[in-house]
RNA sequence: GCCCCCGUAGCCCAAUCCGGCAGUGGCGAGCCACUUAAAAUGGCUGAGUUGUGGGUUCGAAUCCCACCGGGGGCACCA
């Protein structure tokens, strides 16, 4: 007989259309026909940034997202899955100087293609809600929060250093610097001293910190841990030293080898090197200064460096010994973090001590942890240990001491306990153009004023090509038309500030802006927020596991103390889903490994390519696209539709309990499994209870309305992975797609209670912990009943070889152990 | 250097949470059927010192310890 051949593309472009007129995902009207109710999940992936078409990357990380949305719309949620574009950014920028246009015009060909990408991809978004953060309509509200922020003191201008690249004349962010070289052009990068725009992430440390306990089981644990890191609190002291007449405080978390500080050291580049240096040592330390200046981080950050410094010829008095000690500068120390001084405790502290040996610094034992002096081994010593020289100390466990130490400060002044954080201030500032211009104007008599809200947005000036070309300063301040203002306050002549603000900035709100993307009145309707935040599940790369997670995180907590939500935390879970890579490698044009898309589409089809990256192995894992098979999935995905060919013209009302009962544990354990996350395992049931249907029709099994009710449920249940050839196989089972009745558009099925207790389970019986036979029983067998049947067994009489029993051990119904003497 | 995760068949994965038959999925391999032949399809088969060593237990892939190997994070943060 002539099979109906399974053609994915055929498929595709059979349902596609038909889906776009029956609306299926659009959120917020679900009926409710589901146990219950309509209860609302918000289910995000990270937004994309517009570059090119999709890859490989996003057919797993919005194919895994997908599943989780269409399950649950299934099981009857009112399940909002948005889309949107990340769309302001420095590549479009490149792109504009390079062809000579806007950025604009790449930014949103890119987009269109990447939506019609995503459409054909057949994932759930509910288009309606679409947003780009590169639009007057957002980024008018990007600028209207950070006018906030700066209202309540967490945006703020400093001076700082920052990352330069001398090639592009262009200060880089963090992230475009790759090992101490500009990403684009490979240049050293140097710093620079620049006023700078902050967001004061910091005041909110503690609270980041502690918050990620009501994530955890909910978070991926490395995320959790990575930001906890990020975070890095640090529980110490602040002490009291005299320099010079004047109080230079030290962070320490060792306050019990205070009597062990034998030096001082100063960040050679903190303005406190140059107050404290005695005025014959300037020249040194001036020379010192400039040498530290032309140091590229990469050259700084190494760890197994010489240590250098500068005597800055004065001395501190340690608190405690009394005893004057030496102040040095070094860039050992950084200017920004603690206070950019410390004590030096060469005994306890390798760093110290590395310094200490190369300037010839006494090292003064005060912690005896039975390891070698630190003088001769040159190995610092810092486990555990009791306290010697430290004078009414002494004898103490180095805990204890801390705390002894640390309440004798507070009493007699000169100190205290003190917390300190890792974490720097956020640096918003980019000297770029393509982002949201930061709505402040600078005037001669009013100094800082903010752009009224009623003048917002501050919209982008229409600059292309060449006059978006890197020149050290922000291309903003060369249209001069655009920098030229009045002051709002005065209504003097006044200058906007050119600088636009961190694409980090745009997407740490965008998941709040999606539940009411056309709200006129501000950065989104509360009554919207309250309805879907926060975020059920956030799906995204591991990439981002600290910075935009906690910029994230910082913004919400922002808005909840301004009172605009009511929750702590933006993305309640999240799933974190593995890269794909080939041949044991990323994916890269150098190495001519990359895998296309769009070509993996045309040759396999999109449910295909779907079910494979699902199916590869457990989310979070890398995928190697050398290890899966596409065609794998193809063949199985027609095995599935000749099954509904034949299932389709089954008649009769026949039942088989043990199809039935196959169907029943498939739908219970496929269930489970998706909520737990489990999706690789989930597409393995589907392959063995299509086998095993498969195997009852073959077998002329009459039980047609068993068959064709496994069926169903299968394709519901793949519906979530492989849409196309579900709604093929719900067609082929009678069902009036065009009518509406999609498979995208029922119920989740149910397993039946009944149908999952077994009537006979096997009983393992072994011998000495080895395997000797097997019992088919009641799964309710009485203990002894058991016990009596396996002492009973050819088997263990023939295993046991005339030897006594010493021990039985029965776990009713599964096993039994007989141990001999 | 410090911290985290992972080692199961030629390969990708199940079984690990909560100890109880090492397989129930895929790729690849081999064989068979269908075919003039091939492809496609279907069926069958084989493959293991569960990284190594020790411990706990009647019983360990699973729990504990050490080591080896791989991956990741942080790193002059006092």
């Amino acid at each position: 007989m002539e099979r109906a051949a399974y053609d994915p593309h055929a498929v595709q472009e059979r349902w596609l259309p038909v889906w776009d007129r029956l609306d299926l995902y659009r959120a917020g009207r679900a009926d409710g026909n589901v146990e219950g109710g309509a209860a609302k999940k918000y289910v995000l992936d990270m937004f994309p940034y517009p570059s090119g078409d999709l890859h490989m990357g996003h057919a797993e990380a919005y194919g895994l997202c997908d599943v989780l949305a269409r399950y649950w719309m299934r099981r009857g949620f009112d399940v909002m899955h948005p889309i949107g574009w990340d769309s302001f950014g420095l590549p479009a920028e490149n792109a504009a100087i390079r062809r000579d246009e806007h950025p604009a015009t790449y930014t949103y060909a890119n987009i269109e293609t990447q939506a019609e990408s995503f459409r054909r991809y057949a994932i759930s978004f509910d288009w309606t809600r679409r947003l780009h953060t590169s639009d007057p309509d957002y980024y008018r509200w990007t600028q209207w929060l950070f006018l906030r922020f700066r209202e309540r003191g967490l945006a703020y201008r400093k001076s700082s250093a920052v990352n330069w690249c001398p090639q592009d004349q262009t200060v880089l962010a963090n992230e475009q610097v790759v090992q101490g070289a500009c990403e684009r052009c490979g240049a050293q990068v140097t710093k620079r001293e620049l006023t700078q725009w902050f967001f004061r992430v910091t005041e909110y440390a503690d609270r980041l910190l502690a918050d990620m306990e009501q994530l955890r089981g909910h978070w991926p644990e490395r995320v959790l841990l990575m930001q906890k890191n990020w975070i890095g609190k640090s529980l110490g002291a602040h002490v009291d030293f005299e320099v010079s007449g004047q109080t230079v405080t030290v962070f320490t978390t060792r306050p019990d080898t205070l009597y062990g500080a034998t030096f001082f050291v100063v960040a050679a580049d903190a303005p406190l090197a140059l107050e404290l240096c005695a005025p014959e040592r300037r020249a040194a330390l001036e020379a010192y200064r400039d040498q530290v200046r032309r140091l590229s981080d990469i050259d700084r950050q190494a760890t197994d460096r010489e240590k250098t410094g500068v005597d800055l010829g004065v001395t501190a008095l340690n608190p405690v010994t009394g005893k004057q000690i030496p102040v040095y500068a070094a860039d050992y120390v950084l200017a920004d973090y603690g206070t950019g001084a410390i004590m030096a405790v060469p005994a306890h502290d390798q760093r110290d001590l590395d310094f200490a040996r190369a300037f010839g610094l006494p090292v003064r034992v005060v912690i005896d942890t039975g390891a070698a002096d630190p003088a001769e081994s040159g190995v610092a010593t810092t486990g555990d240990g009791v306290v010697v020289n430290s004078g009414p100390y002494d004898g103490l466990p180095k805990d204890e001491a801390i705390s002894r130490i640390v309440t004798d400060l507070e009493t007699r002044g000169g100190g205290k306990g003190a917390v300190n954080f890792r974490l720097r201030d956020w640096l918003i500032s980019r000297q770029r153009f393509w982002g949201p211009p930061i709505p402040v104007v600078h005037c001669g008599a009013c100094g800082e004023v903010a752009v009224p809200e009623s003048e917002l947005p501050v919209r982008l000036p229409d600059l292309r090509g060449a006059a978006l070309k890197p020149v050290g300063t922000s291309p903003l301040g060369a249209a001069t038309d655009w920098v030229n203002t009045t002051c709002p306050s005065c209504g003097g002549a006044a200058t906007r500030d050119t600088d636009t603000m961190d694409t980090f900035v745009d997407s740490s709100w965008y998941f709040l802006r999606f539940c009411s993307p056309d709200y006129q009145d501000g950065p989104f309707d509360p009554a919207a927020v309250r309805e879907w935040m926060p975020v059920a599940q956030y799906v995204g790369g591991v990439e981002h596991a600290i910075l935009h997670l906690l910029y994230s995180r910082f913004f919400t907590k922002v808005l909840q103390d301004m009172g605009m939500v009511d929750f702590p935390e933006p993305f309640l879970a999240l799933m974190n889903q593995g890269q794909v890579i080939n041949q044991g490698k990323a994916m890269s044009k150098s190495l001519g490994n990359g895998v296309d898309l769009g070509a993996e589409l045309s040759r396999f089809g999109v449910d295909a390519v779907r079910l494979t990256v699902v199916f590869a192995g457990p989310p979070e894992d890398d995928i190697d696209w050398a290890d899966v098979s596409p065609a794998g999935s193809v063949k199985y995905l027609a095995r599935v539709a000749r099954l509904a060919e034949d299932v389709g013209g089954l008649a009769g009302a026949g039942r088989d309990a043990s199809v039935d009962r196959a169907v029943a544990r498939t739908v219970d354990e496929v269930t489970r499994l998706i909520e737990a996350q489990r999706l690789n395992v989930v597409v393995a049931r589907f392959m063995e209870l299509t086998s095993s249907l498969r195997k009852a029709v073959d077998a002329a099994n009459p039980a047609a309305a068993s068959l064709r009710d496994g069926v169903e449920a299968l394709a519901v249940m793949l519906g979530c992975f492989a849409p196309y050839t579900a709604e093929e196989v719900w067609s082929r089972l009678g069902h009036d797609v065009e009518a509406g009745d999609s498979v995208h558009a029922t119920t989740w099925p149910v397993a039946d209670p009944a149908l999952l207790i077994e009537d006979t389970v096997t009983c393992v019986v072994q011998v000495a912990g080895k395997l000797r036979d097997r019992l088919v029983v009641p799964p309710d067998i009485a203990e002894d009943d058991l016990r009596a049947l396996a002492l009973a067994s050819d088997a263990v009489i023939a295993a046991l070889d005339g030897r006594d029993v010493k021990l039985v051990v029965v776990r009713a119904p599964k096993l039994v152990n007989v141990v001999p003497a």
